[in-house]
DNA sequence: CCATAGTGTTACCTACTGTAACACATAAGA
DNA sequence: TCTTATGTGTTACAGTAGGTAACACTATGG
């Protein structure tokens, strides 16, 4: 047995092309298959366009509109989301759940410095007086 | 084709069972076969936990070294280390590098709330002071 | 009615992981 | 010294995910 049978998706799992063509459809915001072939620089076939964005879908990542019969799809959620459930999934595996174990790893493997860290950490505290809580 | 062929080694790629017996050595700061086998639940072969424990050293997260015929494993990167990589590589994917998105996102999935995030970015950078720089 | 454009289905290959058997070596005891 | 544990090295096999794509089907526009 390789991976989980049945958990709800998880962004690691995606493959290398997988997270391409997602990249794609969170930048433009939409995309049809064909936009998303033209976009990526490998030379591939609509059918692998169209199964990757039909396995993105099944995985929740994207979901689809159709448009005078073409498929538009969309992101399901945003970046930041995933992102941040990812992260969350490596503070579950690798740091017992501890935020501050993550947060010193990142700094030791210099993904930021701890002034930069709290430079950003103010901001984002700072962000929400301004907007009020949204979801 | 899956996955790349020829890159650094990468925690996200790890099944389940190697990372339980990775989080094993990394709880214990060493560990034989044996050790793992018993610190386990699941009933595996011996053989098993070998394979899982030379595939962690091929990958990079183990080292070993023999005490009088029997192989010491050891963690060759701090989890917190292995877990910063792993928040680089969602943060190269998902956030086109922008750590601030990553943390903002954090928040989002609700990971971290924003003043927890603040409390802890403080008290990092704080520690960088009475340490002094070190590696 | 035909061609074009787009979807649905199915399939194949490879890499990775879980799992383990078996052969080989060697220290320790009889 | 011969045998037996005990532990390592090698090899393998099956299941799954992901990359890649062909092919059949459908409906729309001319």
């Amino acid at each position: 047995m390789a991976r989980n049978t049945e958990m709800s998706h998880d962004p690691a799992e995606l493959g290398q092309l997988e997270r391409d063509v997602l990249s794609i459809v969170w930048q433009r915001a939409e995309a049809t298959a064909d936009q998303v072939r033209e976009e990526l620089e490998r030379p591939l076939k609509d059918s692998t366009i169209r199964t990757v964005l039909r396995r993105l879908e099944e995985k929740g990542y994207l979901e689809h509109q159709v448009d005078s019969r073409t498929f538009v799809y969309r992101p399901a959620e945003s970046r930041q989301r995933v992102a941040g459930r990812a992260v969350q999934r490596i503070l579950d595996w690798f740091c017992a759940g501890s935020v501050e174990e993550l947060l010193v790893g990142m700094v030791d493997s210099k993904v930021v410095s701890r002034a930069e860290l709290e430079r950003l950490a103010r901001r984002i505290a700072a962000a929400k007086k301004r907007e009020g809580g949204k979801a």
